[in-house]
DNA sequence: CAAGAGTCTGATCAATTGATAAAACAATCT
DNA sequence: AGATTGTTTTATCAATTGATCAGACTCTTG
């Protein structure tokens, strides 16, 4: 069983960098929150990351596993983004640290888009990528930013808006527009890369959830 | 061409009802906005319409024409929705009228999450279904719904943001709950199909919008 | 009843899908 | 150089895909 012996290598060493692995975990996040996983066929896949088919079962145990490597790979990414600074906010209720995270949280997602479309995709209907998207990482998050939300509420920052909705109308009105971004192209004169344009989003984001009252672009 | 000509037959008379040809499109509209294009394979597709898989090709040319149909159908029922009301409140520019108009577009993608779903779908990579889903159907909505907005802003209703950040925020914010309506049922304790849940949302969209003036449920 | 148009199904098509097997290639160690 | 281990490719598999065709069924009309 050489093949066994090489998926278990796969999940031992994470953390070892293998340029053709994270070559085709690259392809993989991009093809599959572009197409969704039945739109996205191994060989598509392959040709993108500039590799033969069959490569993806050899570094992969099956397509959903590829499909579950890019999810980690998204969520970690984020998790980096946000993680050192959502902490400490939460804990002493650091209000325009918030406001820091969700505004970090919204140019994030603006940089990587890829994340809330394969949620997105996989959140309209129960399915074993739902569990495991859920399960392992949006839960996790959700917890946190009800929490979080919780406190900005209670401190008055926030309109009292239940923290259910009020997560769901920032996770809703921060990455739409560059979720939407070749949409967005074509029915405005916005480019949703340029960075001036995700300022002005998260401004205006900010401007609706905790009023004009500080400065709109914070550290 | 005994197909052509049935397929002709189609297309002419729209409005007759076709009680099989609906079951399809209703099938149609629920699998497409739940697995994606690609994700619904016609032999599903038959099988939820309780019909045979060829009956698809007899009804409608190709799978994409099915598609169409489909999407064609669910923006039909949203301008039906909010095209008299909205029509005229662009008109005279009436604040209270336009906020109803924005309720019962946040009440609509709470009870046909579906419309998002494909629209969802199909804008996040260019393509022959975001072709059609922007030129027939979404440009002009964009188009009046941002007019609209302008007119609110100008009136000093909303807060002096961009319409097209306006545009996303509000389509983003409104419809994101139900449309992630499964995954929100795991997270969360509320039911987003709940009419008591979907009135809270709308509030809640309203109160950021609009601020705490007017009545938080009108008319 | 017979004829015929319209509706629907079973059988089947070529093409594509994800996955596997076997072999070629590359790199390291002796 | 020869052997071994790890990486990649070519060839191929069974299964599923969307679509087509010929025939069966249903209904109206003559």
């Amino acid at each position: 069983m050489q093949q066994t012996a090489q998926h278990a290598r796969e999940r031992v060493h994470r953390a070892s960098s293998d340029p053709t692995r994270e070559r085709i975990v690259a392809a993989a996040i991009d093809l599959f929150s572009e197409r969704s996983f039945e739109g996205a066929s191994t060989r598509e896949l392959a040709a993108r990351a500039g590799v033969a088919q069959p490569l993806l079962n050899y570094h992969f145990r099956s397509k959903d596993d590829l499909w579950r490597a890019a999810a980690d790979q998204l969520f970690a990414e984020m998790t980096q983004a946000l993680d050192t600074r959502s902490a400490e906010v939460i804990a002493d209720g650091d209000v325009a640290g918030a406001k820091a995270v969700i505004r970090e949280f919204i140019c994030f997602s603006a940089r990587r888009p890829q994340l809330h479309r394969m949620i997105t995709q996989e959140s309209k209907a129960d399915g074993p990528r739902m569990d495991y998207l859920v399960d392992r990482h949006v839960r996790p998050i959700y917890e946190r930013t009800a929490q979080l939300l919780g406190t900005l509420v209670k401190a008055g920052a926030v309109p009292a808006i239940p923290v259910e909705h009020l997560y769901y109308i920032i996770t809703g009105a921060g990455p739409t527009m560059f979720v939407h971004g070749p949409e967005c192209r074509r029915l405005t004169a916005l480019d949703p890369t340029d960075d001036a344009v995700i300022q002005a989003h998260a401004d205006a984001v900010c401007l609706l959830l905790f009023g004009p009252h500080s400065a709109p672009a914070a550290a």
